[in-house]
DNA sequence: AAGTGGTCTAGACCACGTC
DNA sequence: ACGTGGTCTAGACCACTTT
């Protein structure tokens, strides 16, 4: 007579969370393939069909990505698709224009109460703060305020950034190993003050959203606390129910 | 030598389908169980784990409920963990007070051309307009203006509404046999106009956020228009980015 | 005890990509 | 031709709920 764990979890959830610790670990980079299904079900000592609920899953949650023929391969940022998922604006018309980032300001310092809370650090631990400024075409439409925990981005600064092309979450990846993995949003209507006016050319008091994100890496450590200022006059927010 | 389809589809999708079909047509209503697993994979000559994987997925777009022991059950607004899918809406504070919709208009009308755009209609076809308000507790919060396609809600008025206790799609579900199963959203920042200020009690001029949403029944089909506008100084629009 | 969904296995075959 | 993921099957057993 076994005693039940109180805590019961299934097989595959156990190769799951094994899987989600090779990745965290760095086993495999973003954008390389992992081993086959045979080769983990042989490495785990499991059938192949257990490993595939396993992968199904971190496929769902967007960790892996499966290609078939080629493989199961590591998600990474730079893949366009990961773009649209984490930056949810698009144009009124539909047009597709790129967005361009420009790094206004990189300081480092130390937590506040409220970012110590919102990323369960202790006040006074080292802090990284990024200013930037998103443009569409020509035109400014997104301004970020971004709070990172200090010790995961050593060397970070406004040089890095602006020598960077692409997107901060694909610098965060490449150039400090730390990988986004789920997002939450509080979205709110507020009016354009004077600073944020100006940079983002527009009258003082204009209604603007104010997107607070929380982003998280593996084992949902809070890694990145954000407060991005949306014009929407020609990009809309877009959302799934499902 | 077999030609192969073009449009190669597995077969628990068309299972899927099968069961999509059975679900629109009303074989089993809301809330009720589907038959087991071994019945359906009787009933359409293939092996249980088929109809599994067809039930898995449709479980996933929330069309259907698996519990464990007792069946699987088709999905239903009634379900309060269906309020928040459609209604992303919480207390800054995190308090969770139940809201309520007061009907303040419903006038049915002739589609006009941007709601006969967006509701893949012609151009004249019947329309219903609701407009109605959503308190939380005694505070004003969202001002809805909703189109919907006049064929399908036929005996929806005033009356109806004020005297239904519950969400609007759950109304839908129970009376008028259209289940919305996932919808589009885009938000902007807008300024309160004279009208809306004055229902949400707030000065002209306020921000406020501008939700657009688009639902769809059965078969993607588009039938519901809305407009909502939020005021968000005591709530936040949550959205998960997962 | 019986019925439901949930897990796990083993094996066969298909579709896709590469060599 | 071969290796990858994708589908389908059949059967065993587990966990939960109801009778």
């Amino acid at each position: 007579m076994a005693i039940e764990s109180p805590t019961f979890s299934p097989l595959y959830r156990q190769i799951k969370d094994l899987l989600i610790q090779a990745l965290q670990a760095g086993e495999w980079q973003p954008g390389e393939a992992i081993p086959s299904e045979n080769e983990l079900a042989v490495r785990f000592g499991v059938s192949q069909g257990t490993v595939r609920k396993a992968v199904d899953e971190l496929a769902a949650e967007h960790m892996l990505i499966r290609r078939q023929g080629k493989g199961t391969f590591v998600a990474t940022h730079d893949d366009p698709r990961s773009f649209f998922r984490f930056l949810r604006l698009v144009s009124n018309t539909g047009s597709v224009e790129p967005s361009i980032s420009v790094p206004l300001e990189c300081v480092r310092g130390r937590a506040g109460q409220e970012a110590s809370r919102v990323l369960s650090m202790e006040v006074g631990e080292p802090m990284v703060m990024v200013r930037r400024l998103l443009k569409f075409g020509d035109k400014p439409v997104v301004l970020d305020e971004i709070y990172l925990r200090g010790e995961l981005f050593v060397g970070l600064n406004l040089e890095v950034l602006q020598s960077w092309e692409g997107s901060l979450y694909s610098l965060f990846e490449s150039r400090f190993g730390v990988r986004m993995i789920r997002a939450t949003e509080k979205i709110r209507a507020i009016a354009a003050d004077r600073n944020s006016a100006e940079v983002l050319c527009v009258a003082e008091n204009t209604p603007l959203l104010s997107v607070e994100r929380v982003s998280h890496t593996y084992g949902d450590k809070p890694v990145e606390w954000r407060r991005g200022l949306y014009l929407t006059t020609e990009h809309v927010y877009l959302n799934e129910l499902g």
